[in-house]
DNA sequence: CAAAATTATTATATATATAAAATATTTCAG
DNA sequence: CTGAAATATTTTATATATATAATAATTTTG
């Protein structure tokens, strides 16, 4: 019998490591599984908002997501910013965009200090239908999500939290 | 002080009934809450899977997505079906099975008995490309979701069921 | 059986999407 | 201060997406 020894020590950690954090074939399985059913949860409520949005709103629902973004905001935001935060290509919220402004829902406004950057703001028109469009998106979110208790809706966040933030560290 | 009478408690019984299935304006806004997270952590997934899928077999998400509902299906499928299991609108899956069909995945067939249905059937060269797809794409999704244990991903999944349910249930 | 209703798919118009190239502007290195 | 690198946005080409209309074939009805 061999003595125990740094070395074996060492290799012992490292395989238990090299476990716990390469999953095994049934880790992938059920990570598959997960992502099926996110994707199919998603996409219902996703197709259900849309429908809503556009029967009630005559609005899309990336157009809908601009106007959210900078509501929340407060202050007018860069095509950057926007296209970060709402994790689309720089090139398609320059359509929404040019489409938002036909509508008389925002505005371009040329910064001074930087002449590339535009800012995007609400107008009036803009922030008062999409006040009325809010109170309706809530609404019809808590009636989507009605079978779920608060306690339920936690737990769901959390994981979610957990979910995505386990995705972005990946690469 | 009046007495207990079974209108009273009629009433009461109701009462409690509506303040559990039409929720608080707290139910709602956790709902919308709920809703921005699982938004978010799927649009993080499909990017990076997007991506991946891209760089290592060019082959886009959507098209993917067809591969694997008619692997799974495990027999020719038609458009309507396509189209109903992967909640897609008809005239897109139209689009996505040309562009199969010009890289050799895939392939229409008239139906014997009825006319007016076309059978989407994998090539072998199809079926081939995506067994090798198909096993890549489970190991990504088992690194992506590598933070989770089985026991968190069965939670997930159970609560992402409900909430499923009850937005099909909706209107 | 013939007209009407239904079903399956495709075509059309429009709106997202992406990736990659082009343009314009600013910043930075030497 | 000048050319190179970086940044912000738009443009382009292509691929999804939707809703709606059109087409074609089948089924239902009277």
């Amino acid at each position: 019998m061999m003595p125990p020894c740094a070395v074996q020590a060492y290799l012992i950690i490292m395989k238990t490591k090299e476990i716990s954090q390469a999953p095994t074939a049934g880790h992938s399985k059920e990570s598959l599984r997960t992502w099926l059913r996110m994707l199919s949860c998603e996409t219902v409520i996703e197709q259900q908002l849309r429908t809503l949005l556009r029967q009630n709103f005559a609005v899309t629902l990336p157009q809908f997501d601009v106007l959210s973004e900078l509501e929340r905001a407060g202050e007018p935001m860069t095509m950057s910013q926007l296209s970060k935060e709402l994790m689309v290509s720089n090139g398609n919220v320059t359509g929404v965009i040019d489409r938002l402004e036909k509508t008389g829902f925002a505005r371009r406004v040329r910064s001074e200090h930087d002449r590339r950057v535009q800012f995007i703001e609400l107008t009036t028109k803009g922030r008062k239908e999409f006040d009325k469009m809010a109170t309706q998106h809530e609404r019809w979110l808590g009636d989507l999500l009605s079978d779920l208790s608060l306690t339920e809706m936690g737990k769901l966040q959390e994981l979610l939290l957990k979910t995505r933030q386990s995705a972005v560290e990946y690469k």
